[in-house]
DNA sequence: TTGCGTGCAAAGGTTTTGCATGGCA
DNA sequence: TGCCATGCAAAACCTTTGCACGCAA
């Protein structure tokens, strides 16, 4: 850690559980289950206490799906890391897609120009289907 | 209302509240407290209820806005109205903006065509900050 | 030793559920 | 009359707070 802070055993297994799960969100209670489950019990508390700490960093993000009424919170790594990324979230498989793609920055500056809105790259993600599932839903013929 | 649905004083009193409201997303506790002062008192359960309703019918929009810890929600009108829109909502002053816009959609042709990914634009949402607060914190001498 | 971190228990909210009653069609 | 809708009370959750104890530095 750096500023004043401690290292200790459960900040490290929350961290470690959020970074291998970088591709989809969590909920306080995944990674309390895991961590129980993996003897390494930790207070829901601390949880939530470890994880506004990361919210402030920019570290995490945290999201509302829209069937659960729990938060689900995810690592991004390093505000500079995806400051320029662009966000796809399949809605399908939970699955975050980190996109770098210049038509993103494109079209920011020209909300921007013409209609004035400063968008939020880091805050802003786009729903819907990723090729893997589009491709399941077919096989299965179901709709979307 | 349709399908087997009934016609209450309830359910007209909350749509023309949210319709009222279509620029702004407002909390269960505001309409409640909202329907009280207008001397049309109606129980919080029946508002989850019926907006769990509009939900499904995509009629209406959830939120979790950050420095809240209950849900927002928006009227957005009928899906096929906004089907081919483009939402903006402002950070500081919730204010939802529709925009026609035609690099949206040639953006979403992009990324389906070349990362396979199918965009549902009813419910992506641009997060950022509006001109008129991004003036008023200029004035105000406040960062972002 | 100092001061941050942790976890329990309790509080504070929000949302959901069960059930009897009310009201539309 | 037959159903759906409503509202109360209670339950079920999620998240935060207070406080005493634990532990990193």
């Amino acid at each position: 850690m750096n500023n004043g802070e401690y290292k200790t055993r459960q900040k490290q297994a929350i961290l470690d559980f959020l970074k291998n799960n970088m591709d989809n969100h969590v909920t306080v209670n995944d990674i309390s289950e895991y961590l129980e489950k993996n003897n390494c019990r930790v207070g829901v508390t601390t949880i939530y206490r470890y994880i506004d700490k990361l919210l402030e960093q920019g570290l995490v993000r945290k999201y509302t799906v829209d069937n659960s009424t729990s938060a689900c919170f995810q690592y991004v790594g390093s505000t500079q890391e995806c400051h320029e990324h662009f966000h796809l979230k399949c809605e399908a498989c939970g699955k975050l897609i980190h996109l770098d793609c210049s038509h993103i920055s494109e079209l920011c500056s020209h909300i921007f120009k013409d209609h004035g809105f400063k968008t939020d790259m880091r805050r802003t993600v786009f729903y819907g289907i990723c090729s893997a599932c589009a491709d399941k839903r077919k096989i299965a013929g179901g709709s979307i």
